[in-house]
DNA sequence: CAGTGGTCTAGACCACTGC
DNA sequence: CAGTGGTCTAGACCACTGT
């Protein structure tokens, strides 16, 4: 932390009539923004803050939480506030579930976080039969029963995705999409194998802040929204086969489509 | 209001570990999403809250900031806090920029918003030359110079999306693209118009919460993320003859796309 | 005008971290 | 242990809304 904390972050503009707190605020943005306040480093503490603006506690702790929430600092209890590091970011290609992609016998997951030189992990997985919500229902032409397979993916020990696939319950009766192991290639090759050869998916975005068992399953930090991907796949009849619904950190992604122009 | 707001919200639970302002927040979130408390109606105020729990306005106003970072309801001063209502939202398909939606003169935007039956203009209109950032500098090819432009998108009134497109200076130089009438159909109409014809878009999406002068730009309420749409054309020469950089409220949008299973 | 939320103070006690 | 952030109180004054 530098030496002095009016070359860091001025002082306050007294004929202003943007509240203290916001003044506060905004010197420690422009501060991290232009790099005087860097990557992992320490903010000034409350302390320093109060004596340096001469503002109560409640003062300075409203403007951290404007900045907490604005996902640019993080609080740690006893040690201090960080600047947010901006997380490695997985970009995911619209040609992700290609069938070439799969004849490696991996997993889409997997065999692309092992590219990247990461270490995945499946966790939290769950099958069971259940009766689908209106509108996963809808998505799956009208079907009743399913079976869901709930999952949670890591890299390195982070969690970074939790995902729930829903397969029509005559799909996936006594094959292994109904059980853990699904087998080289996951369930898209098994459904492949079973006479649902794909032909398309479609898949809608929607980018929300999470609820709060969302923040604890992806261990989110404050300030952070999530992507929410609905993703139907489709077999050469028409037939929606599978609907996968996924909720992600949106800072570790991104997602990238290529659009047609005909 | 209902009356009782012992039957809406219930009472703290003094063994818990949970923070009192916690335990607030998760009643009236638990309130909103199972209807107790609808769409635009008002929560009990401050002041009802702090006599019925029996703590500070301070820890009562904690518990309402929560929710608010959480974009679930929107305070208005001198009147109340209110349930944010879920906002007419628009679908955005992978194929909104398919040349036959071109062919009836009108741009992407104004043709799909007088199909549903809104309002749409385009204001803040600038046009000019710039140096491009190192980012869209990449992308255009290491292109040094562009025509940039600027301008907002608002639907019935409301602001609903800012966009920047960039274009290399030796296109648009003497075409309607570097005017701030693009004529009919738009920039893609000119561009195929002027030997470019398009071959594919490259989209990336990114989600995060906004920038102060984003907030603005867009009158986001707090707790809304924004969607970052960064958008590369190409002509059937492989050459990228335009990139279009997009903020839009998160909360007013899904992005439907089509991934190939080939 | 009464009622609402917005800002700010000056304390208190607690829990966690790291030396 | 000293220093950090987390929670909470009990006030104060202000600005905005609607009657």
């Amino acid at each position: 932390m530098p030496a002095s904390l009016a070359a860091v972050l001025g002082t306050l503009d007294p004929t202003s009539d943007r509240a203290v707190f916001r003044q506060i605020a905004d010197h420690l943005r422009d501060a991290i923004e232009e790099g005087r306040l860097g990557e992992n480093e320490q903010i000034p503490s409350e302390t320093m803050l109060t004596e340096h603006y001469g503002v109560a506690r409640m003062t300075v702790r409203h403007a951290i939480q404007v900045l907490q929430s604005e996902g640019l600092v993080l609080a740690e209890h006893g040690r201090g506030v960080f600047v947010r590091p901006r997380p490695p970011v997985r970009r995911l290609a619209s040609d992700r579930f290609a069938r070439r992609h799969r004849q490696q016998g991996k997993a889409a997951f997997i065999a692309e976080a092992e590219q990247a030189g990461s270490r995945p992990e499946v966790d939290s997985i769950v099958i069971r039969e259940e009766r689908p919500s209106r509108d996963i229902s809808s998505r799956l032409g009208g079907i009743r029963k399913v079976v869901a397979r709930h999952r949670r993916y890591l890299l390195d020990g982070q969690p970074v995705e939790a995902a729930v696939s829903y397969i029509p319950l005559d799909i996936a009766t006594g094959t292994p999409m109904a059980e853990t192991d699904t087998g080289p290639g996951g369930i898209y090759a098994r459904l492949e194998e079973t006479g649902h050869a794909l032909d398309h998916f479609d898949e809608e975005v929607r980018a929300r802040m999470p609820m709060p068992d969302e923040t604890r399953a992806l261990r989110l930090a404050p300030g952070v929204p999530v992507f929410h991907l609905v993703r139907t796949a489709y077999d050469t009849s028409g037939r929606a086969v599978e609907v996968c619904d996924t909720i992600m950190a949106a800072d570790a992604y991104v997602l990238a489509y290529n659009l047609p122009a005909r």
